[in-house]
DNA sequence: TAGTGGTCTAGACCACCCC
DNA sequence: GGGTGGTCTAGACCACTAA
């Protein structure tokens, strides 16, 4: 059988378990190991990229090639549309928009995304129910000089999460998260007891520079946001 | 200038974005593209599992590459060491090692993590300080099963964080997220009020299946965990 | 400036899996 | 069965950067 980069990718990672190769160790060069190996320098140059890319090795040109000093790895998780995280579980989804205005951009938000100040934003409140019980409340503000075609949209059939990704298909997004306490408004939302810790996602939406939407999601009680590497 | 394998990305995040490509839509085959960009299939080829890798594209053999239906994309984020983390903010890091002992395993331990009835482990407790502020309580438990070093570690001038990282440098991990109320005790420890809302990471770590530690974090009041994709 | 990784090519064989 | 993507090769040139 011939060694693939699949191959070259656990013996280095075995290597390293085994401590042959200790943080911070230069391996060698791959014109090296691709001989060891007995195989091209593009299937070791391939196995190594991986690598990077999962947050073990770190790479320089002339430097050479070493194991990461901190083993600070990558994790990733799936941002889903709620839906389908939703049904995923097996429960009945169900959307219901709560508000929907038209204003002049808050302050705080401006000053978030960088907003002119006579920006015009669709700022809605929708809840997702998994079969009945409160699952999410979102607050979204949609930037309408970015997305004109929002203000006629009524959101009352449709979550702004699933129409701005078939309008949006592709665009860059911050995401940040905290636990905060819940307000009276989100307890009455949300099912929650008065001060219950609530999960909050936070997703700026850019394209091309521009910002597209901001959004605040708020999970119902007990929720887990998970992920692995 | 000859056509690069990123050029190829923007220029197929381009074709989606201009919804010349609409999810769900089939990509034309590598030969093709490779024909029409003027150059070799293995460019394409390049490109596309890039954007396989990025949540934008699905990929079939025989069937084709398509737009990913619903544009759930991967959001990354790294999990550095806690040291590290609060020296990034220019602030000093300050470990103290609260509680050690050594136990049977409880039974919620280890029915998240399948141990033996009889598996011994060390449990620690730690904090974090930035500039003297509480920044993070640490409950660990490292099994002694799978790391018998761990068993002569006093953990008083190192955390068990960074003592495991270098010890076991590579291995599989389990994360998960969620927003809870502060215990008396961890309002204690985190200088928080009673009932405050805690953000908290819960991980379990493994090497060859077996399980090596699981931790509780919980971080300071109003602490942001941040990604982008 | 010399050595390392980054990328590309042209061709090849193969595994998978939809039709 | 046949078309698609997955992978590998042997060679080449290039870009970056540490020494």
């Amino acid at each position: 059988m011939r060694t693939g980069y699949q191959d070259i990718k656990a013996d280095i990672l075995d290597k390293i378990r085994q401590n042959l190769w200790p943080p911070g160790a230069y391996l060698p060069g791959e014109i090296e190991l691709a001989q060891s190996y007995g195989c091209a320098r593009a299937t070791v140059n391939r196995a190594m990229r991986d690598l990077v890319d999962d947050g073990v090795l770190e790479r320089k040109r002339k430097a050479g090639t070493r194991v990461k000093a901190v083993a600070s790895q990558n994790a990733r998780f799936a941002i889903p549309l709620v839906r389908e995280e939703i049904e995923a579980t097996g429960a009945t989804y169900r959307y219901a928009l709560v508000e929907r205005q038209t204003r002049a951009a808050p302050g705080w938000l401006r000053a978030r995304v960088q907003l002119d100040a006579d920006t015009q934003v669709l700022e809605l409140r929708c809840m997702h129910f998994a079969d009945n019980q409160p699952f999410q409340l979102e607050d979204r503000w949609i930037n309408l000089d970015t997305i004109p075609d929002a203000r006629h949209q009524s959101f009352e059939a449709i979550s702004p999460n699933e129409w701005l990704v078939r309008e949006v298909p592709f665009s860059k997004a911050d995401l940040s998260f905290a636990a905060i306490n819940a307000t009276p408004e989100m307890s009455d939302f949300l099912g929650a007891a008065p001060q219950d810790a609530v999960f909050m996602a936070e997703r700026s939406t850019w394209m091309d520079h521009r910002n597209v939407t901001h959004a605040r999601l708020y999970f119902h009680r007990g929720y887990r946001m998970m992920a692995q590497f």
